[in-house]
DNA sequence: CGTCACTTTGAGCAGGTTCAATCTTTGTGG
DNA sequence: CCACAAAGATTGAACCTGCTCAAAGTGACG
């Protein structure tokens, strides 16, 4: 599903790709604009800013995904790599008014709903959703994403620390620690080391994650 | 700012319209696919099912708004109108590969993308603040969507329940209704009925709402 | 192998929820 | 126009989940 190296973006817009080390790198983004960011290669967050060393994760967005910087919001969202990454980014200015709305346009616009989709997937989480439920569905979400399946489990080498997990859910490190502990007792996961985590029952993780479905 | 009677949308593409009553008109919304809807007249809300009565009220849309109802999210979700209402529908597919990019189309993209910033900062306000500060923020938030300029102070009509910007704020009725009762204890805010709140200190609010800004 | 950042664990606390009772608003029919 | 009913809103008291503060443990990297 992702887009290749020749992908459609470059092809019919004006982007501009950048290779960021990992770290900050705000001052790319315009702020007189909102902002369209598709990954490439890397791992971003996008992190909201309340002040007082508040800070709420709202995306995390790894290969392929399209991520849009909110602008004329009250709360400053800045963009941090996780890793080394190779990102494009696009005005949205330049999406449709230069006319020409190729192959790749609709590919984009679906990723840009799907940013949507997945943010209000997590204001459902965020408001409703208990410590439990908030974990088991980061870790469904996750295994959905950058899940790896190896020998009948799935793996995930999480590219974010507890606190980075911790201010996306609304939670503390500490919450999301015990939270971890007590589904590792349960055998819903195994741990090993600081990023790797084995889903050992992705059904027992649904179930917890709370939702419809 | 809003679109007129005989708004761009309609003008480049095939969309729907459809007058609704006050209640649900869920029938009306493919589940296809991404529906993005335009309300030309009217309150609606979008609302997020967690299953045993728990709900997160995604969004409220105003005259002019565009809202886009998220698909293949597992969270199911709705629309309904608090009002009787106008809107119009559009599937995503329609918006780009048609060709034929318009006028409307860039406007309707910022649009999309304001539901997405306003979608991102209720993210953070459910992630990060306290309900004092998300009842503050809601208020702001209405006051300028919503608020009409009478002698001074700024009048709001809420259309909404307690319950329902209780749905909306991750809050109870409860501590809605406590929150608002402290707020027009400090005169910041005065009450006259069920709906109509008037705004005696906005700057106040502003500061109580905790965002940066 | 030592250091530093990150993580885990524990104990006490607090903000918001739950449950229950009362009060107010709004709409309806006599 | 008033009385009444029903839904919605407010208030109070007890409780509980997740937070805060503190200390100990662990992994990563020089």
């Amino acid at each position: 599903m992702r887009m290749h190296a020749s992908h459609p973006l470059s092809a019919f817009l004006p982007t501009r790709q950048l290779r960021v080390p990992q770290g900050d790198f705000d001052d790319e983004i315009g702020t007189d604009g909102r902002t369209i960011v598709y990954i490439e290669e890397g791992v971003v967050k996008l992190v909201g800013h309340l002040g007082a060393d508040r800070e709420q994760i709202a995306a995390f967005a790894f290969e392929g995904d399209v991520l849009v910087v909110p602008a004329h919001v009250s709360t400053p969202h800045t963009l941090h790599a996780l890793k080394d990454s190779v990102v494009y980014f696009l005005r949205s200015d330049d999406l449709l008014l230069k006319g020409r709305p190729a192959t790749g346009a609709g590919q984009l616009l679906d990723r840009i709903l799907a940013d949507l989709g997945r943010s209000r997937e997590l204001s459902a989480l965020l408001g409703r959703k208990s410590a439990r439920e908030r974990i088991c569905g980061f870790l469904v979400e996750m295994e959905e994403r950058i899940g790896r399946r190896e020998n009948g489990a799935v793996t995930l080498d999480l590219p974010m620390s507890r606190r980075e997990i911790g201010d996306h859910l609304g939670l503390t490190i500490e919450t999301v620690s015990r939270q971890l502990t007590d589904l590792r007792e349960r055998r819903a996961i195994a741990t090993c080391g600081r990023s790797r985590i084995d889903i050992l029952d992705p059904q027992g993780l649904r179930a917890l994650a709370g939702s419809v479905d």
